[in-house]
DNA sequence: TGCAACAGTTGCACGCCAGCAAGTATTGGA
DNA sequence: TCCAATACTTGCTGGCGTGCAACTGTTGCA
């Protein structure tokens, strides 16, 4: 199993190289946290203040002013709630739902990009042992992925 | 190729959990740029803070503040060259490897305990589909992987 | 010997994230 | 109708990362 374990660590190197690096575009434009929140109103969609922050794990008044950055940069809209007005639900815009798609994009790019510089075959193998190994983890927690920000 | 580009993403998604964890209890001691600046340690050896700074690709001056927190922590430590006493040289303390050394060996550990859940033969083709893959990929830059403190 | 180049540090300014405490608006139940 | 709970926001404070410009100490060459 050292050996396996050795693999894995060394393909796990080279998929966060794909990770860091189709995170960096986006990393221009919003901070971290900024992108963290991005992507949970992609994956849940939109989002109450306060189910958001509980998601982030931060406080309500961070959030607050995260929220007012993302909507002066246009990557999200917040408006109150139409059926209760203390409410305030926040939603991905275009350019941070693009933000986020291009991120998801340049990574599964990348990723065929080096498929493509094997075998049917030898890609075939890859496909094994990625479905395999995928199947044996545990579904990582989204807390968890929220800090790399996936 | 799609189909392996799918389980490489899926299980791209599994190890960034492996990795995300793994640097949880890390960064309850540094911030991340804080880190990187140790894994950098880990990885070269002790530094000057002009090399340092370059790899790390900040301005010199946002180093010297860096490294101050780093030294107040006890996490690195910092003299001038023997040799050059304009220099200052920057090595790992015992609580700064420790971390790094910490943070490598949960992330070997839960990769393992994911493969331990395979058979044999199972085990085998992961081994094989990431050496592949591995192989394929670009040895990604130092700086992508910096990116997220690898 | 003297001066220019070099290696880092310090002062300064700014933006971001972060939490706490207090405030405002809204809602829903007594 | 009134009051307490709810959902956010705002004021305040503090830490961190960041760069630029100016400064200090060191080195090496002319």
């Amino acid at each position: 199993m050292d050996s396996s374990a050795d693999a894995t660590m060394t393909a796990s190197r080279a998929l966060l190289g794909h990770v860091a690096r189709s995170l960096q575009g986006a990393l221009e434009h919003v901070t971290l946290p900024q992108y963290r929140a991005l992507v949970v109103l992609a994956a849940a969609g939109p989002q109450r203040m306060g189910a958001l922050a509980v998601t982030l794990g931060v406080h309500p008044s961070t959030l607050t002013r995260t929220v007012e950055r993302l909507v002066a940069g246009d990557f999200v809209t917040r408006e109150s709630a139409p059926d209760n007005r203390r409410e305030v639900v926040i939603a991905l815009a275009p350019a941070g739902e693009a933000l986020v798609a291009d991120a998801m994009a340049r990574r599964r790019d990348s990723v065929a990009a080096t498929l493509e510089r094997l075998s049917p075959d030898e890609r075939e193998a890859v496909r094994r042992g990625m479905e395999l190994y995928a199947a044996a983890a545990e579904e990582p927690g989204a807390p968890d992925l929220l800090t790399l920000g996936m």
